[in-house]
DNA sequence: GGGTTACAAATGGTATACCATTTACACAAT
DNA sequence: ATTGTGTAAATGGTATACCATTTGTAACCC
């Protein structure tokens, strides 16, 4: 458990699960709220199946209740905290199974994401993929797991935004954002490292040679791998690590 | 546009986009708005790029405008309506390129749900659908549009929830939602309903076949079909029906 | 020691007040 | 007739008060 103080409010920009800068659209302050939230969660400040108290946390980040208890609602019909009638929220602590079950949904949403990307994607786009990718390589070399995570999921949100499917995009990224803190916690405790690596080559190959099927056929195996990562990683917490 | 007077609030029961009648869960006010509130957007009452006056509507459904602004943020995060500071909520309008993309994402879904349901439905569950396929057939009979739709939803989201993956069932109900009153509507003018079955009996023997590719590609390629629907319903209401 | 009950405090849900921003409309100028 | 400006009303965003429900703790009894 870190033991960071909160965050300041987020001002809409960040590196999180949903990645994009939105220096176009004023936020409210609930929606600022929410995505300070998320942060919370996913860097396990607000750790999973851990209660939200509302007013505690809006004293915290200087807020009165009313956009507070907007931001949990946005949370709660996203999925990443729960909302108990009386009780209040809960941060979601997905089980193994359901874990197991996003994960596969994940997949299909990313073996077309890879159909509609080789058909669809810019000669810039691959470029900018292709250069993530590089980076990435280079983190790989450095042994920074940190750096490295985040630019895999770069390219993974480039290869869904070169499908040129705005609702596609949109709904991966919610899917992505329930999985987003266990992955990121598997990451750090991830012993097949050099296996991810060749399945990013491969990945690279069929998107480069605008093979849409083999593209589609890559990316939900990858997915598979990914689940084969993050249950020895809940298997690990959970026996104590 | 229909005339009707706002709904009464919704008591948790109802066969819209979401179908289940959640008895066992108590509900706040601003659940029960939302689900009022979606309702309404599905027919029509509350018409695609409508503006939705807060205090008003607030006053209508006789709730003060704090469960009506929690019900909008719901609503919001779910995409029905889209909420822009400072200006309000302003109903969602799919174009169709955004209706043809959420249904490709649908059609994906599907497809996993077909799967994961061959290998995974109870033979109750497989009874209970085969049910409604005949009961569907028997509207289809008597040329009722209405009891039709609602029987083919009823079916397909039983194949939804007989995968047992429960994260695909959330996740397509959400897709389905945004979805909802633009095939509800195409429904009502639905020019090859006779293929529409075929491809229906092909679903089910496939289903009872337990043959999981087989049924994912029929399902994905239902979809198909159902963007030619839709699309003819959307060029011939854009063209002063 | 364990179980039950009562009550105060904490916390969630809603209503309403107040502030901020946008919209609509009347009037003046060209 | 058209355009621009000012202002009041409407409406969105947030703060706070009040009510409803839950939780935690102390006292009591077996």
């Amino acid at each position: 458990m870190t033991d960071r103080p909160p965050e300041s409010l987020e001002t809409g920009e960040g590196d999180g699960p949903d990645g994009d800068a939105n220096g176009v659209a004023r936020k409210t302050l609930a929606q600022r709220v929410a995505a300070s939230l998320r942060d919370m969660i996913v860097q396990d400040i607000l750790p999973p199946g851990s209660r939200v108290r509302e007013r505690t946390l809006a004293q915290q980040l200087e807020v009165s209740r009313t956009p507070m208890r907007e931001a949990l609602r946005i949370l709660a019909t996203e999925r990443l905290v729960e909302l108990l009638p009386n009780k209040g929220a809960i941060v979601a602590d997905p089980s193994a199974g359901e874990v197991r079950e996003l994960l596969s949904v994940l997949g299909v949403l990313e073996a077309l994401a890879g159909e509609q990307a080789a058909a669809n994607a810019t000669d810039a786009e691959l470029e900018e993929i292709n250069a993530l990718h590089y980076e990435m390589l280079a983190s790989f070399k450095r042994r920074d797991r940190l750096t490295y995570f985040k630019l895999n999921q770069s390219i993974h949100r480039g290869i869904v935004a070169a499908s040129h499917n705005e609702a596609l995009k949109e709904i991966h990224a919610q899917v992505n954002a329930r999985l987003y803190r266990v992955r990121y916690q598997s990451n750090l405790n991830n012993t097949k490292w050099h296996a991810a690596i060749t399945e990013h080559d491969s990945i690279l190959e069929a998107l480069n040679d605008r093979n849409g099927p083999r593209l589609a056929r890559i990316m939900c195996a990858h997915l598979g791998s990914t689940w084969s990562n993050v249950s020895d990683s809940i298997f690990r917490q959970e026996n104590g690590a």
